[in-house]
RNA sequence: UGGGGUGUCGCCAAGCGGUAAGGCACGAGACUUUGACUCUCGCAUGCGUAGGUUCGAAUCCUGCCACCCCAGCCA
């Protein structure tokens, strides 16, 4: 049992659900994830899944997951699976996986004819036009239906035969008796149900008419013993509407309450559903797992890990307020649990050819730490030997001030191997580097230096030997940096190919230690001072392609 | 013009009548065999605005202003 003294509510949500667990008005707390099956989830959909898990989880309770799919129009069955490998990846184990359609329809259809029968509502039948001409506007109010005051039996034998499939498409509907002249005009006799011969995915042809979300909602949730319904606040003029379904159509002592709380809004990231699957489709991106996607497919082939995504969609808190974040919020918090968990290793994107001119022999062993920042983190082997490579940024025959690496006649130290001195540059004809000449100090091997020399800088290498060629794919963000707001661009008329940044995904070689063999795929690697990467699904034994997750920080500015 | 929601640092966000937490970003410095990480310091006499109540107001009251959402047989 949850100790309630205990609990630390961390927002207005959770501050009312302990109230009404004090008091008795709730007895535990059962969320629900309602996806409506017709699309993959992105990092939007996770703000509403973790905080729908995590308020349960907080009190000692449970959360279903269920489809929502109400609509057949709309919904495909393929994506439930996907649905539950997102969940798992966050971390997030349902109560049990449940089809609305399958689970509450019969239900539904009996609390309609109850709703009748007590006079709450009415089949009309007038026609889509005429109900949105009677329906008033903003500030005038509607116009009460002929059918809306006939007699509950005529509406009851209607209802019966709308679902015994006598009337085509659209002909008639079933409405809450309300108020036509609402302030809120989703209170002016909304439809409950619809006549509609589209083939369900999971209920086939059984069904003809089929319940409009206002209805069927609270009735699930009312169903299945769900006690906060929490959804983002775009419902929440649809609070009193679902109040009023739970008052007159449940009327049981036991209420769900409906709570909102503001979307999440990031910028410079596109998110819309049509507009991800036109780039799909136009095979402007490799999927819908694109790397470059905020989908939790993308992120997760990008190297996001599920613990920086739910540190940030924390971070960013639960309110009712419209808010605009960042993108380097959620940077920040992918950065930050890398940074605890990636394994280190030396990998070269632009080589520069070194030879030790003192050297002589095999390669020598050396041992580079996985994570300095894990106790007992452990380490791998890697070599040094006559031949090597460094990065070319890393030497410089015109140093800038404060430059800290390899310059003509300066020392440096080879991380985790020795300290050498560049004694030449060989210089092509065209004027370009070729390759260096250096000697190393021999008494200054990694965690046995008695060279007493202090190099101000440490550069990252790999050694010929040990080292094979890999593929990096090199990302950056999917639309120009200048529209804020990519799906709002796109309505506004911007065209797509504008929209998109140039070359947004480019592939390169580097020069990795051996040691990355071993990689697996999703495994996640901090390239020594470059940035974080991951094992792409596409590798084969001959091409191993990492894909760039995120760059360090870095504060070495060059200027002028 | 009706109804609902929201306004606290560049961006999030605590605050719930006792004198503006924290994070991101940014800037300065220390440390460093990753220019990472870590650490230290700086960063709102001000809480949309105008009044009022109070010994005391971001918090209570009143008026005004700004922004967002709502008229699918979508969710």
């Amino acid at each position: 049992m949850i100790d309630l003294d205990k609990i630390e509510p961390s927002n207005f949500i959770e501050e009312e659900i302990l109230e009404d667990l004090k008091n008795g008005r709730s007895k535990e707390v059962i969320t629900r994830c309602p996806p409506e099956p017709s699309g993959y989830w992105h990092i939007g959909h996770c703000k509403a899944w973790i905080i729908d898990f995590e308020t349960a989880i907080k009190f000692g309770g449970y959360t279903y997951l269920r489809m929502d799919d109400t609509n057949p129009s709309r919904e495909q069955g393929e994506f439930a699976d996907s649905y539950m490998a997102d969940l798992a990846w966050l971390g997030y184990t349902p109560k049990k996986m449940i089809f609305a359609s399958e689970a509450y329809f019969d239900k539904i259809y009996e609390i309609a004819e109850e709703m009748i029968k007590n006079g709450y509502a009415y089949v009309d039948e007038l026609s889509q036009e005429d109900q949105l001409k009677m329906k008033g506007t903003l500030t005038s109010p509607g116009v009460n239906s002929p059918y809306r005051d006939r007699p509950w039996k005529e509406s009851l034998d209607l209802f019966r035969r709308m679902k015994n499939g006598e009337f085509p498409d659209g002909s008639l509907t079933l409405r809450a008796k309300i108020d036509m002249a609402h302030p809120n005009i989703l209170m002016r006799d909304p439809i409950m149900y619809k006549i509609s011969r589209q083939h369900h995915y999971k209920t086939g042809d059984k069904w003809c008419i089929y319940p409009i979300y206002d209805f069927a909602h609270p009735m699930e949730d009312a169903l299945e013993g769900v006690t906060y319904s929490l959804c983002d606040i775009t419902f929440r003029v649809h609070r009193e509407l679902y109040e009023w379904f739970i008052e007159k159509g449940w009327n049981k002592p036991f209420a769900p309450k409906q709570r909102e709380f503001s979307t999440l809004n990031l910028e410079n990231v596109l998110l819309g559903k049509r507009y991800l699957k036109q780039l799909v489709e136009s095979k402007k991106v490799m999927g819908w797992d694109d790397p470059r996607f905020l989908t939790i497919v993308g992120m997760r082939r990008r190297g996001y890990t599920a613990q920086g995504v739910k540190d940030f969609i924390k971070s960013v808190g639960v309110v009712p307020s419209e808010s605009t974040i960042p993108f380097s919020a959620l940077e920040f918090h992918i950065r930050n649990d890398l940074n605890k968990i990636a394994t280190r290793a030396m990998v070269v994107l632009d080589p520069l050819k070194v030879v030790i001119t003192n050297y002589e022999g095999e390669n020598e062993e050396i041992s580079i730490d996985n994570n300095p920042n894990i106790e007992n983190g452990g380490a791998h082997k890697a070599s040094f030997g006559k031949t090597i490579y460094i990065e070319k940024e890393d030497f410089s025959d015109n140093p800038p001030p404060k430059y800290n690496r390899l310059t003509l006649n300066g020392i440096v130290r080879l991380k985790g191997a020795y300290i050498i001195r560049c004694n030449k540059a060989i210089y092509k004809e065209n004027g370009e580097i070729d390759h260096l000449e250096c000697e190393y100090i021999k008494e200054s091997k990694s965690g046995n230096d008695t060279s007493g020399l202090k190099p101000k800088g440490t550069i990252h290498f790999v050694c010929e030997g040990d080292c094979f060629n890999i593929t990096i794919r090199n990302f950056k963000n999917l639309t120009k940096a200048e529209y804020l707001w990519p799906s709002k661009a796109l309505a506004d008329g911007v065209s797509i190919d504008e929209l998109l940044e140039p070359n947004s995904m480019q592939e390169s070689t580097a020069i990795a230690e051996n040691f990355l063999r071993e990689a697996k795929t999703e495994d996640k690697f901090q390239f020594m001072r470059k940035g974080y990467y991951t094992l792409d699904k596409d590798t084969t034994e001959n091409n191993y392609i990492f894909n760039f997750t995120i760059g360090l920080k870095d504060s070495f500015k060059v200027k002028g």
